[in-house]
DNA sequence: GATGAATGAGTGTTCATTCAT
DNA sequence: CATGAATGAACACTCATTCAT
């Protein structure tokens, strides 16, 4: 990659992060682009050189939080028992949206439609818990009564429930615990009976 | 109730309904009062004759599934068996968002806090559950590792995911089906063991 | 006049005497007839019964100053030295605005065009201090300098001044002193010289 | 001051113009933001830009008249008989108001409130006032039986009511010679008795 | 690359006035 | 006489987007 075309890329990602911050306080609907430009220290022509619409901001965002998951969270994956990795897997989600020094960017679980494609790929979250659903069943730890892709999507749903659920409670309670519980419980009626 | 007030009810409801046929496609914020007036046939006058603000239309609105639940699902909980009663509960609620004639009003859900309060009151279904699983643990029929209040949230929690998912997916699936399986396995999970 | 008649300018009076009290935090402008019916415990059918205008009410309310001039102020002018009735006058006049049980009547003075016409018929202020100075100067008790017409022009101008700096000051000052000194000083000045 | 800031701010003054130039004819409230722009060649969004509020219009009004009366007028009050330059002053803001090629901008007085404060900074005519009148006492040319402040509040009040007249009869007379007679009479008056 | 002035359609909301009941 | 539902033009203000510099 060019130097020019790096220093684009981290100019990009600056502005982004910007918006996330800002989306801790206000929805994206509800941020303007001149609120995001005041934020970030620039013009709001610098603005539309790097966005052509203030929409692309959400492809932006979409594409960093998929980075952080393959990043930070899939390489933990590696537990004998599939259930404890699915179970590691929302919470590595839950963890980054409560996040650490993100506690800002919790409104990501608003927007996220994190299932569905972006750009026409596959989000690697929905890819990654169908490959550790197909294992588990491979390996008889995991009910066979419901296809992988129904399974994933139920995970994906209940997953998506405590997110939003979160987020209108205002990151009012421990995330992490109860995605844990609720998670936790959804695994445990999908123990594979003899 | 006199005639005038009666009309007066209906007139709002009427608006009402109109606005939920218009949030399938759109979401309430990104409608506009006047895109509202015009699919109702009256004046932007008219309405801020009967909500003296946009976001009245939402109380309204919810106070209208409110009503709905209690009139329509309520009555048909009499099981012995309170995990019936509470799937039962779960697939009316499913039903009346993806509602008979009214595919189009699916979009409540992406609205309806269902769990918090309306004007300080709380909300009947939040009410109900609580009254269910408690029930439901004075009978040994679940599970008591967790408070009634615990369970409402976490049941409430799922609901919501599937709601919002449905929406999400623009109704593209069957809601009541997915409902079904998802709440029947959080049940089967809250089965009291000896 | 008839009873039915009779009954019909007592309605309305009331209704002027209520936007005079509500005139007094805001101005005319600003007032909404709906605000005023409201006040008044009648429709907004049956003002408009009354009056055919939002701004019929401005006549109506200039009537009923130049009554209670006539009524109240204009019997007690019988001094010998007119330059006593001119001073009486004006402050029959500020006494009225600031008036009594009146105090939330002040605003009046903003709108009181008082020395101009209303309907064509001179307005009695205007008409009463040109027959005073006339006879003060017939006396010889007022400087002949001037015309009438000049000295009752300035005279009301003055008169304008105080009104309007003390509903400026939101009514903050004594008006029956400040009109006192000031057009007391005016009359000093137009003492007949030898 | 950078060349940006210097077309800013002839920008500004060029909005504040065309507003004081239609207000001739129309009071501030009654005047439409867009019919501002209008008049003034602008969209709305470029008015906006300029002034955040409508009322910032105002302000920047009544600066405009503060810095006039302090380059044009304080200079030429330089005489040795402070009534001189009391009158003066009268006759330099009378002209301002009446204005050279400004005729329109006459309504500038109805809105005028030219003694209190802008900003907390007291107006500039205030301070001026004070200062003669103060000077005039001492040097034995004013009665001193009123205090300073007694006598501006009373000048004030004497011209804003002239301007207040000028305004209501839509400048039909000339305010220069009303001002000087008005006002001359009332320095007359207060000429220090032996 | 970067800037921010300019645009104008769009927003929620108000309100004088009419008129069927 | 009295009511208040209905109207719709008007208002102050916002904001994504363009483009000359």
């Amino acid at each position: 990659m060019s130097k020019v075309a790096q220093k684009q890329r981290k100019r990009r990602a600056e502005i982004i992060e910007t918006a996330i911050r800002l989306m801790a306080d206000t929805p994206f609907d509800a941020l303007s682009v001149s609120d995001i430009c005041r934020a970030a220290g620039i013009s709001i022509g610098s603005f539309y050189h790097y966005f052509s619409k203030k929409s692309d901001l959400l492809v932006g965002l979409l594409t960093l939080v998929d980075d952080a998951l393959r990043e930070e969270v899939f390489p933990l994956l590696d537990r004998e028992d599939e259930r404890e990795n699915l179970l590691l897997l929302a919470r590595g989600f839950a963890s980054y949206i409560q996040g650490n020094d993100l506690e800002r960017s919790r409104l990501i679980a608003a927007i996220e439609p994190f299932d569905t494609a972006l750009d026409g790929r596959p989000r690697p979250l929905w890819t990654k818990l169908m490959e550790l659903f197909g294992r588990g069943q491979e390996k008889g730890q995991i009910t066979a009564s419901l296809p992988p892709e129904e399974l994933t999507r139920l995970y994906l749903i209940a997953l998506r429930g405590v997110s939003v659920d979160w987020t209108r409670h205002n990151g009012g309670y421990d995330l992490l615990q109860t995605t844990d519980v609720l998670l936790g419980l959804f695994l445990q009626a999908l123990r594979a009976r003899p």
